[in-house]
RNA sequence: GCGGGCGUCGCCAAGUGGUUAAGGCAGCGGCUUGUGGCGCCGCUAUUCGGGGGUUCGAAUCCCCUCGCUCGCCCCA
């Protein structure tokens, strides 16, 4: 192909998709606002540093996903995968935790070297949100019950929330190496991924797809079971939070989470819709981040969710129901007047006619072409306008423009041009 | 990084070795030189993702390459 062409899984959003992120966007927005998180936009580009330290060198999105390049000056820099650890950097660096807690949310372009597939891109974009210095458990209910409530106000239905526990890191260095010490003495049974997953991450392990790995996994320990008590009792609250805030959940002990920086809460909210890439939000808690990236001794809670994959799972929904909410997120805004204008005079009249329009709050459509009034009649009915306003020089002449009804029948009205009050009132009253 | 499927006009799509590459939608123009929604007519791919090869002859066969797509891995 010698045509010019985006990078592979770098994608163009165009207009008409785009209706529907600004809708996804504003919702997110409005969530937000009224939860009392503040926005907070960070750099595309970080040292590589910060995600090495933040994310795990052990991670496959540090190891192998990374936008990675020296720059003119000879630093290592990396496109950012995820949120959390620019936020993090952006806290510290400017000092936000000694005003408090913080509530943040951040939307944008994530990048991850990746083969891309359904609802999965190398540039994709994510909505998330941090809560620095949320301590308590009921911090996690609040917290999941703004990503579920934010998307069951979109009107995404079929979804699933998954949770479980990770809880401390001492009691996943204890697990980690019961885990380990079981599942050395029956290595050869696992597939070689998970194999070589011993060594490197274990607990990814019980993640694993591989049915015979699963299978094996059956009798493994379990990391519930060596939760220490206050990891348990606060894993319970959690449940109970959501339970009396009717978010039903399932348990899932095998939901272990790619990043290093997880603990005790981490959850994922699925759909069926979506093929193999079926999680929409994740996140979890991460008390030991912060202090990791050099910060004071902060327990955290965040999440992010896929906007491709929400879209896609907006989508199935405006499909099965084309009078939902999911489907008039994707409205696409008619004008309320086209402009059909056709001379020398008219069209220089024409011009600043539907700029003072415009200027009045209408959204019109100024024909441009200098084409047949018939053309233009045709193009204004595919407009879907509920007026067509006609200015020829005739009217310029007389001073007038024709206010045509388009969607309903109605006499054509002839206005004085000086009234652009009268005019805007008619063209309201439709 | 590894597998499977696919690649004909802006979009959908027929064509699977023989002189002109269907059709539909959209676009543009005309019937209608100032009034839309219907209809009719015309125009819009020297070319079949790109390169090489086989052949008298290829969109159709072979090789390479690029891209898309689904899955694995992993994750949003």
């Amino acid at each position: 192909m010698s045509q010019l062409q985006s990078l592979r899984g770098m994608v163009d959003l165009l207009p008409e998709a785009l209706q529907r992120w600004q809708a996804v966007e504003a919702m997110a927005r409005e969530h937000f606002q009224r939860s009392g998180f503040g926005e907070i936009r960070t750099p595309l580009l970080e040292t590589t540093d910060l995600f090495g330290r933040g994310i795990g060198e052990g991670t496959d999105v540090v190891g192998k996903e990374m936008y990675s390049f020296q720059d003119r000056g000879d630093r290592s820099c990396t496109l950012r995968p995820e949120g959390t650890a620019s936020v993090v950097r952006a806290a510290l660096q400017h000092g936000l935790l000694s005003q408090g807690a913080q509530k943040l949310w951040y939307a944008g372009p994530m990048f991850r070297y990746e083969r891309p597939q359904a609802g999965r891109q190398r540039q994709f974009h994510q909505i998330g949100v941090e809560w620095l210095g949320a301590e308590r458990a009921r911090s996690d209910v609040e917290v999941i019950a703004l990503a579920w409530d934010l998307l069951a106000s979109l009107g995404v239905g079929g979804l699933q929330l998954e949770l479980n526990s990770l809880g401390t890191a001492e009691d996943r260095h204890d697990y980690r190496n019961a885990l380990v010490a079981w599942l050395e003495q029956r290595s050869e049974a696992l597939d070689p991924d998970s194999q070589a997953r011993l060594s490197t991450n274990p607990l990814r392990i019980l993640d694993s797809k591989n049915k015979d790995t699963q299978a094996l996994l059956e009798d493994a320990p379990t990391l519930a079971d060596a939760l220490a008590d206050a990891s348990r009792e606060r894993f319970e609250e959690v449940q109970r939070g959501l339970t009396t805030l009717g978010i039903p959940f399932r348990l899932n002990p095998r939901l272990v989470r790619g990043l290093d920086y997880y603990s005790h809460t981490a959850f994922e909210i699925t759909s069926d819709q979506l093929g193999a890439q079926a999680t929409v939000c994740g996140g979890g808690r991460y008390d030991g981040l912060i202090s990791q990236l050099g910060g004071p001794q902060t327990p955290a809670i965040g999440w992010a969710l896929g906007m491709e994959r929400l879209l896609l799972v907006l989508e199935a929904a405006a499909q099965a129901d084309p009078n939902g909410p999911a489907a008039r997120l994707a409205v696409i805004p008619i004008p309320d007047a086209y402009l059909v204008n056709r001379g020398e005079r008219a069209e220089t009249v024409g011009l600043s006619l539907a700029r003072s329009l415009r200027q009045q709050g209408l959204t019109v459509e100024l024909d441009g072409s200098g084409s047949a009034f018939g053309k233009q009649f045709k193009r204004a009915d595919r407009s879907c306008a509920r007026w067509a306003l006609v200015l020829g020089d005739e009217e310029v002449e007389r001073g007038e423009v024709r206010l045509k009804p388009l969607q309903q029948q109605g006499e054509e009205v002839t206005v004085a041009l000086s009234g652009i009050a009268a005019i805007v009132e008619t063209l309201r009253t439709y």
